[in-house]
RNA sequence: GACCCCUUCGUCUAGUGGCCUAGGACUCCAGGUUUUCAUCCUGGCAACACGGGUUCGAACCCCGUAGGGGUCGCCA
């Protein structure tokens, strides 16, 4: 039977990681078996689903490159069914009405649970079991008519065709009764997986309060959509070898359920971080050029394209996130640069600096042609020549020309400045800090 | 509280009875390469929650204990 799984949000104007990462599982699973992935949209909350929280919801599986096989199933659209398949258990004598005052306007529809112990092969936990006993009657139909959870959420299952339903651990008390719900239902059983959570330090599932929970959030930080797949798909799962930066096909060759863990785990950031600085080196060039540009036009930068382009190539390779684009550049576009204050204190105010400046600043002056190879060949004879060590003269020219301790190289770096910006900062510098 | 689930370095994980003096990755630290910055290379720190069994042999099997989490809605 061809497999087919299904990702089923209820659309909120967020999407939490945690969610993001079993609709990653679920399509890797789907993939990995030939099988169909599908989408169902719960948006049977009118309040909280708008046009809006559903665009959101498909933005962030197109982030992913998360395709689904067939047009999405809107649940709002299956209230009918819902309410019948209700009718039809009522008469059959498996579920009773009653009114059990809570919310007032009478009678609600109870599904009366058979009785029988019941265990069930979870892909990802191994057998799990629960005694009848403990395990009581459930509400299907609210008693102002609408269906609850448990009902569409089978009903759906059921409507698409689902064989795997694969989602995150804390359904694990729901499938005893949705067991119950498809045998009732008289339709087949799927089969279940409940991946463990993503919680915070404590313990604690993951939220808003912990930090970035949204899919959104990790966006804004300048993560690309293919490093935060990879590394949300290894938080809880792994190939079996020591593979960690994978290509979808790879994941997708060797995704296995079994191999899932069943502990719960952390984001970690700093790793996530390595792993973007991974995605971005691998990153195709035009594709990093234009979020080079976007992020240049983010941050209010106007500036000849060629200038940029070298700008660029500088930066190109020491970049973790596209975040970090916009503050590593400033001093290209900017003459009012900020001047790290520990940088000018330990390697600016010293002895002799104000000279040396002075004297590098004669030598570009007379420098036939400032290039990369023209300034390098001059500051290493300058280094010789003078007897000082080569950071007592590159270091004070990089914070005069820059603010900062550490950037690109700098001969490329002060050609690509050209000459009359870096003679007209290390005059400026001379004068702020050395007179 | 009842029921259910979980427990290997700080974090993500490998490990399914001998290959484990427990491997990899991120982070951190120390050297080296780069006569700048970053990269890179090498090395290091660091874990089987605890207690009982079973076995010639246990991270792996069984039983307890402890700790953490989930569920117990006419939310999804």
């Amino acid at each position: 039977m061809k497999v087919r799984t299904r990702f089923a949000p209820s659309p909120t104007g967020n999407v939490h990681i945690g969610n993001m990462r079993a609709a990653i599982y679920n399509w890797l699973f789907a993939r990995h078996h030939g099988g169909d992935f599908l989408l169902r949209v719960e948006d049977t909350d009118r309040e909280r689903s708008t046009p809006e929280a559903i665009q959101t919801l498909l933005d962030a599986m197109a982030w992913f490159k998360l395709d689904v096989d067939e047009e999405p199933l809107y649940q709002s659209t299956r209230m009918e069914a819902h309410l019948e398949a209700a009718e039809l258990l009522l008469s059959k004598g498996m579920a009773y009405k009653e009114d059990k005052g809570g919310k007032g306007q009478g009678e609600c529809i109870i599904f009366k649970m058979p009785g029988n112990d019941t265990s069930f092969e979870d892909g990802i936990k191994g057998t799990l079991s629960k005694a009848a006993e403990n395990m009581q009657d459930f509400v299907i139909v609210r008693s102002n008519g609408t269906p609850v959870f448990h009902l569409a959420n089978v009903l759906d299952d059921i409507e698409q065709g689902v064989t795997h339903v694969i989602r995150g651990d804390d359904h694990i008390e729901n499938t005893y009764r949705h067991i119950a719900l498809y045998q009732a239902l008289g339709a087949d059983v799927p089969n279940f997986a409940h991946l463990p959570m993503i919680v915070n330090a404590q313990g604690k599932p993951y939220s808003k309060r912990d930090g970035d929970a949204f899919v959104g959030d990790f966006r804004e930080k300048g993560f690309l959509g293919d490093a935060l797949f990879n590394y949300l798909a290894l938080l809880g799962w792994s190939p079996g070898d020591d593979r960690e930066v994978m290509t979808r096909d790879e994941m997708v060759e060797a995704f296995e359920l079994a191999r899932c863990q069943s502990s719960a785990a952390q984001v970690d950031l700093r790793k996530l971080t390595w792993m973007n600085g991974e995605y971005m080196l691998k990153l195709p060039l035009e594709d990093f050029e234009a979020a080079f540009f976007q992020e240049l036009e983010k941050a209010g930068i106007e500036a000849d394209p060629e200038y940029a382009k070298q700008v660029f190539g500088l930066i190109r390779e020491r970049v973790k996130t596209v975040a970090d684009i916009a503050p590593m550049i400033g001093y290209f576009f900017n003459d009012d640069y900020e001047y790290d204050p520990k940088a000018v204190r330990k390697k600016l105010q010293k002895d002799g600096v104000a000279d040396t400046l002075a004297q590098v600043k004669g030598i570009f002056e007379s420098l036939e042609t400032f290039d990369e190879a023209g300034t390098d060949k001059a500051l290493h004879n300058f280094v010789e020549s003078s007897g000082l060590g080569f950071g007592a003269v590159m270091a004070p020219v990089r914070i005069a020309v820059s603010g900062v301790q550490s950037g690109p190289d700098l001969f490329p770096l002060l050609a690509v400045l050209g000459r009359d910006r870096v003679l007209e900062r290390i005059c400026r510098t001379i004068e702020q800090f050395l007179s």
